[in-house]
DNA sequence: AGCTACATGCTAATAATTTAGCAGTAAGCT
DNA sequence: AGCTTACTGCTAAATTATTAGCATGTAGCT
């Protein structure tokens, strides 16, 4: 296997599946919106093709534009997403990452979401005996 | 700006500065055992160089060997990534990341660990009034 | 002291990524 | 209909990333 390997995604790849899973799907249009120091319309336009090459992504035709849209389902991607830096940053605790994460927005928790992470846990208690 | 610009790391640096992160330090061997596909030795050394001239990690002499760190600190580092992780597949809300975390490993989580993180939501909730 | 094993620094070649430009086509408007 | 605008496909060039090899230095051992 040549290229970016089954390891990973080149620099640009990586950003341009980042826009693509923040905005669900995109055209090459909002891709380049969102890109950091965008490069042309044409080289985004590039960088999808590699990708759809790659198989990261498809496109569907929306009138005259494509549409992309990742082939590995949101849900699916940021589990592997969380996975790896709960690895990475966590030393495979899990809790350690919920906790950090809780820290990092304490501030803007509402009742609601207190709610309903408590009912989350409680739930986890009781599978656990 | 040039090379990999302000916006990110290279395949190949990320990879390295995972394991970095992972390890906490890392010789350049460390480095070649944990990288998938290992290069050779030679490979790995420049790119630690690369990374050092690009100040991601600093080294330290360790008798005849050097040792490589991050410079932006584990916790610093990680708390970039999960915010990253929330922006991209969380529409910006850490309490679903929250949520996608405990769900992706309810199973192996201790009493003790349920416990503290009981702790952490009732402090969040008397903080939040 | 001499040998071995394991480091490093540096350099140059190769491979991959990233980019822009040109030509063509369909939609929408006046 | 003719014009403008916004797309696409493709290709070729420039820039970056990645790699291996060679020369050299130092610790540790016999």
């Amino acid at each position: 296997m040549t290229g970016t390997g089954g390891a990973g995604l080149s620099r640009r790849e990586r950003q341009i599946m980042d826009v693509i899973y923040r905005l669900g799907s995109a055209t090459a249009q909002d891709v380049r919106d969102n890109l950091p120091d965008p490069p042309s319309y044409s080289a985004v336009r590039a960088l999808l093709r590699v990708l759809e090459e790659k198989g990261h992504a498809v496109h569907r035709a929306d009138g005259p534009r494509y549409v992309f849209l990742p082939t590995v389902p949101r849900e699916q991607a940021r589990e592997t997403a969380l996975r790896q830096i709960v690895r990475t940053f966590f030393d495979g605790s899990s809790p350690e990452a919920v906790a950090a994460l809780l820290d990092l927005s304490s501030d803007d928790l509402s009742d609601d979401e207190l709610d309903r992470l408590q009912t989350l846990i409680d739930r986890a208690r009781k599978e656990g005996r």
